[in-house]
DNA sequence: GTTTTGGCGATTGTCGACAATTCCCTTGAC
DNA sequence: GTCAAGGGAATTGTCGACAATCGCCAAAAC
């Protein structure tokens, strides 16, 4: 079942699975030679991470998204992490800081390497999953898996518009020194520049893709 | 399915099934009279609102909670329902003011109706729900609903400690009168008092409940 | 030409049975 | 008396089949 949903997750943040694709539960069982079970299952799990919408008697489809869904989706992406952020420094979690440059480390290194889009994207992915889960208050690490996938897929959108990835990596920067200086208000602010930038960016490709003047 | 769900809903959050009992599947479903399938589905949903955690090979079981988790719950929805009113201030959202304003009248209705805990608490879920669906954000309202079977339980508990109804519907007012005079400094100070007390409220009640020095 | 209604095909919803796994209790060794 | 290994009961995981429901298309009525 497991399997099944991260095979299913992975085909539809690459794009192997169109949005608004309907799901049929006895294709995929069959062609992943399983019964339709494990394939419920695994789109109820998808349904939380927001891959797939469930419409009653009718299954499951491939969420569509659309340049104002992004865009509020960087905004509570904002609003969490700049919280998250926020806690790490009101409670001293010097070594959430300490795994969160490691983390930049990490970026530079995959790039260097050349390695693939997705490899890259779920490097930049972790960063900001170790800031929530970080932060001391599972409830911020639960609200970004919920968006994880959304995240995951418009990162995707925006790591293939950058021509260097090292500058992937160096846009994380400023927030870890703003930690590490103990600044709050450095911090928030580097964290709404470096998400707001991002959202500009995803959010003007998508208006592109949504009057067809630029390919998805 | 969706009749499974909301009775196994109920139970929870009334108490009828202890936090940290045993939601066995065959159970369920041979008390219900349905087969295992549709409890299953329904148990998942019921994951998704946080109601029940799942155990891979183990089953389901009612959440425990605890003074930390519920701190945890009202750090989040503090996040959450101040960038919900910040938004609606700048964007102008007058009506979804206007309708924070009438779901006050209900709750003193339902005070006045001498109603019993339940809908009280419903009402009051309803007041939040209204700010978070009417912030304009649909993602802010997912994060509600994410946390809201947890939270209805949480405001039960404050509901017990109050003894004239009425004080839960003015300790809302100060939120809309600091939304109708569009400050939005007032606004965030209105809300972060008026959970933060809730918080207080429920966590010293959750310790003692720990401590054994009071009843659930 | 438009709208409504009927039926047909396809898909989901539910079921009972079997396989796989886990947990607990018993048994045995030390 | 304590701990480890084994076996059995119980529970979850998966399966294939059937029932219920939905959407589509054609036919008929207006």
């Amino acid at each position: 079942m497991q399997r099944v949903a991260t095979l299913l997750s992975k085909a539809i943040v690459t794009g192997q699975l169109a949005p608004g694709a309907r799901l049929s539960e006895s294709v995929v069982a069959r062609e992943l030679g399983v019964s339709r079970a494990p394939v419920r299952e695994a789109a109820r799990l998808l349904e939380n991470s927001g891959l797939v919408t469930y419409h009653a008697n009718r299954g499951f489809f491939v969420r569509e998204t659309s340049a104002e869904a992004l865009n509020d989706l960087y905004e509570l992406r904002m609003v969490i992490e700049i919280a998250a952020a926020q806690r790490v420094l009101r409670h001293g979690l010097t070594d959430t800081i300490d795994r969160l440059a490691a983390q930049i480390d990490v970026l530079h290194e995959v790039a260097a390497a050349g390695a693939d889009m997705l490899t890259q994207v779920e490097a930049d992915m972790e960063f900001h999953r170790l800031l929530c889960s970080g932060s001391g208050n599972p409830k911020f690490l639960h609200v970004f898996e919920q968006i994880a996938a959304e995240t995951e897929f418009s990162i995707m959108v925006i790591g293939r518009l950058y021509d260097d990835p090292h500058k992937i990596a160096e846009t994380h920067e400023p927030i870890v020194n703003a930690l590490r200086h103990g600044d709050e208000v450095a911090t928030r602010e580097a964290i709404r520049y470096h998400i707001g930038v991002a959202q500009e960016l995803v959010t003007r490709q998508f208006r592109d893709v949504e009057a067809g003047t630029a390919e998805r």
